[in-house]
DNA sequence: TGCCGCGCCTGCAACGTTATAAAACGGTGG
DNA sequence: CCACCGTTTTATAACGTTGCAGGCGCGGCA
């Protein structure tokens, strides 16, 4: 039903090959030509078919962006950071979340690579490593948003969670808390990494840590985490949230149930996402340049793709932690 | 690089016909050639091309799905419900958003024109209607999530803004509130919608209703309108926010302000995300089934596409608004 | 034996695009 | 008038896939 190059070519007057290069190498045209491939293409309404385009070329413009859960305030800014550049340098981006579903995950990077999407930037769930590095041998690229355990295939932007939690830890101290309890869940890398950064800034002071265990990235997991920390024995101090969502949640039933924020219990949280500030009371955190990352997975990858010769940077640093402190905390 | 049919059929000591059918026709297959073509598959990793199947099939199985920002609470539950329902019927979905910016907008429904998406869902900003019509002449099919103003080839999945701005008059006015201010703006089509529902709830009686124009639908909307708010002569004693991220802003700029939820000030929001019961002073709100309407905007159409000759039913009844109340209005 | 039907398989063409090589054109100089 | 040149246009083939028409071998039936 739509137009071809063929129609096209018929209603101008010219060959299909002629619209071909009206398109892609239009200096070679005469002004005769080119003025009647115009009007033509815009008298049918012509749009190239870009899975022609694709079949011809063996592969199209196009990477594609894999989330946990697009809906999170972090992941939403790490996907405006990644379509900015893949626009800019005119990409075609797919975008699909995983949904915290291993399955699913799978599931798209198959779709991705029936599509012959020609680079997939990851912020993995499960372990993707195995089969980013066989998408590798495939000629496609991947970007791993977080820490690549050792496959120099496979290009990395990571960021310093265990100074993050340092930093976090650092700040608790030296606001006086002592009895400070983190929450999260310790088999889950990134936020491992941020306990133990906490961990390692408390070693050696009379200050003590605990964690109540909690998988989930939402206010709803903050407000489930809060209760089961009202009803222990001895309230702490302070509070060291995997993330800023559920460092909200926290705050909110702490507010609810008449504790002050930040006289009897301070909050930190993770991420510095909009939310951040816009907290009741407003959230120290630590911040991290989620857009900044995006762009850089972004371009890492496309600057692999353009230059098919140079290998990923080996180590790239990883983004730094930044303290912010806000009310949560008190005055600083 | 990647194996081809062809490849397939070399390896499985068939012709590429085999191996078609054995992806599509498995049931024409003898049990020996099913087994060789299996093994060559698995052995190579091939992966069919799909942007081959779509030139040769003359349109791929994908539709899209465009939004205003998919990274407001609202958005992202009825994107599940479209994923859902796409996934369940074994299309391919592609998502994109317009980040509010009615130009993304139209550069987004080009990319999928030239992707050759058989339909396109969007929940539109700017007018949009001209375009889509022309689509349809194209062969692409397109349901608006909203009022279609008249546009009987484009389907509609409507939602009865009107009733729920009455609803949430009829509440206001119930527990006692006699001036209401509305946060919002009136250019917009729902917004304006639901504001002329509160009208026609009020009218008639004492209540007397203003209304503060903002055209956001963050909180940050909301933080800024509660300054104007608490700037004016004479402090409303209830707030109808266009939605619940801007009463969420209303509320934690009031509560700031010392000034008590609901004792002083009454709140209604809408939608009803999932942040609504989170917020520090439960919101009241009016419900919208964001998932559901999802659902349906993805099977109407699913239907119209895998039922060519059938037209899309000529007036969906909209949803219907449902009033949920919750601790910022106070009792009923 | 000759013919048909059946089950299974294969060759061919076509989808829309574009790079390549070749051809046509218009003009110059010998 | 022809060989030659640069400019502009065109025919052709190929990318990977699949529907279709036809082919092959085998068994059954007259």
């Amino acid at each position: 039903m739509p137009a071809s190059v063929k129609d096209v070519a018929a209603a101008a007057g010219v060959s299909a090959s002629t619209v071909s290069n009206y398109l892609n190498h239009p200096e070679v045209l005469s002004a005769r030509s080119t003025e009647r491939v115009r009007a033509a293409i815009e008298r049918l309404g012509y749009v190239p078919n870009e899975s022609a385009r694709q079949l011809r070329a063996g592969a199209g413009k196009a990477i594609a962006l894999i989330l946990l859960d697009a809906w999170l305030p972090y992941f939403s800014e790490l996907s405006r950071g990644v379509e900015d550049v893949t626009r800019e340098d005119g990409w075609s981006l797919f975008f699909s979340n995983s949904g915290r579903d291993a399955q699913q995950e799978q599931r798209n990077i198959d779709m991705f690579e029936a599509h012959r999407a020609r680079g997939i930037i990851i912020y993995p769930l499960g372990e993707v490593t195995p089969r980013l590095e066989q998408l590798n041998r495939r000629g496609i690229r991947s970007v791993i948003v977080g820490p690549a355990h050792g496959a120099p295939s496979i290009g990395s932007v990571p960021f310093d969670d265990h100074g993050g939690g340092m930093l976090a830890g650092r700040h608790l101290l030296e606001t006086g808390r002592r009895r400070i309890v983190f929450i999260g869940d310790p088999a889950a890398a990134q936020t491992a990494d941020r306990l133990a950064g906490l961990r390692a800034a408390t070693a050696g002071t009379d200050a003590e840590v605990s964690v109540i265990e909690e998988s989930g990235f939402t206010m709803t997991t903050g407000l489930r985490a809060a209760e089961r920390l009202l009803q222990a024995p001895q309230r702490p101090d302070a509070v060291f949230a995997a993330n800023d969502m559920v460092a909200i949640g926290v705050q909110t039933a702490l507010l609810r149930a008449g504790i002050s924020v930040p006289d009897d219990v301070a909050i930190v949280g993770f991420d510095d996402v909009v939310e951040a500030p816009q907290a009741l009371v407003p959230l120290t955190t630590i911040r991290q340049p989620a857009y900044e990352i995006g762009r850089t997975a972004a371009s890492t990858l496309l600057h692999r793709l353009e230059h098919p010769s140079e290998p990923f940077p080996a180590a790239a640093p990883p983004f730094a932690a930044e303290l912010v402190v806000r009310a949560s905390t008190g005055r600083a």
